[in-house]
DNA sequence: GTCTATAACGAGATAGAC
DNA sequence: GTCTATCTCGTTATAGAC
């Protein structure tokens, strides 16, 4: 019934929970064993080592997420829209748990160049889906000339990761909600300015 | 010679040092005792345990630092120089490492909601340091009234934070100094947009 | 306050039967 | 591929001499 690849799945299902409810001081392989429900030894024999399979996983699901949420952000093409979805991804993200898992192999990767590298491998597309959003709305008008949209796609991500990291941190969540309101308003001023902008050049 | 006082204030400090160079997983209390030269044992004598040591010397690191750096911020009331000395604050700090102690120490009180309060308490200040350097600035635009500096200051911080926890792990650092240069121009643009309404009321 | 010694435990990892 | 059993090491923490 159990082939080789349900135990892998399951591994890597189960060390991603373990580290999400129980953080990366709390993940040992007995720990995520225990989550589900197989032998410990299993993972030494399948990835090498309980870091090897964190890793795995983690940048596996970083890519699965970041490609099934590119549906959401294609034909969005003004920033009061843009602002929304985005609230709605860290909404998601935050009950499900992607950042902070992402959070916790930051801090296990340390010192650890190789590691890191591969963790970075599997983030980099939430930067390329960044910058492919954004070009949209900027197109012709100007700003795309003046403004490198390369940082600003790595700003916005950078922005996300952090408001994500403080908004488990604080103790009454009071400034998030009231934050993507604040966004979209900052959209639509700003839409209003570009948008007449971009129908000289159409 | 060496008093109870200067053996807190060596493995406060070394626990630190610890924390940035190995990471949440190698900061253990051997690790720490060798940094500081001093007997492992007397980090449970003087703190009572590692986290305890850890967030102690973690919460009054940061809130020396943001009181360090209110003076670089007081007087400044230009977008671009704002920029420019929010650049000097992370190079600063990048080679400090201070943000990279938090985020380690984010992930090690992962589930215990104690040890994240009060590394919330020493993290607050920031916000609040970043909020009176944006009221300057925005005072009299009538942006101040429109977009809730609250948000803003929160916003800048989490940026912060995720630039920095992003330049750590991208192995070809290249995008942060083109950032800031690019914070600045844009810094020049809000500038020339808003100085006019400042004139109206002044 | 500081030291040595050690208890008590859990970690990663492996050998070898099945 | 999976299991049991175990080795070895490092961990927190404490007891007790100084």
């Amino acid at each position: 019934m159990t082939n080789r690849s349900d135990t892998r799945r399951n591994l890597m299902d189960a060390a991603l929970e373990t580290l999400k409810s129980e953080g990366i001081k709390g993940t040992t392989a007995r720990a995520i064993a225990a989550t589900g429900d197989v032998n410990q030894a299993l993972i030494f024999y399948h990835f090498g080592g309980v870091m090897d399979l964190l890793i795995t996983a983690a940048v596996e699901d970083s890519r699965l997420r970041a490609e099934r949420f590119r549906a959401h952000l294609e034909g969005v093409s003004e920033l009061p829209e843009l602002a929304e979805v985005a609230r709605q991804l860290h909404e998601h993200d935050l009950e499900e748990g992607g950042v902070s898992a992402f959070t916790q192999l930051l801090a296990g990767t340390a010192g650890d160049p190789e590691m890191a590298k591969r963790l970075w491998d599997g983030f980099e597309p939430w930067i390329e889906l960044v910058r492919s959003s954004l070009a949209g709305p900027l197109a012709n008008t100007g700003f795309d000339k003046l403004l490198p949209v390369d940082d600003l796609a790595y700003s916005v991500v950078a922005l996300f990761m952090g408001i994500e990291l403080l908004d488990r941190l604080d103790p009454d969540r009071s400034p998030t909600e009231a934050l993507f309101t604040t966004f979209t308003q900052l959209g639509g001023l700003l839409e209003g300015f570009l948008s007449p902008l971009r129908q000289q050049d159409a």
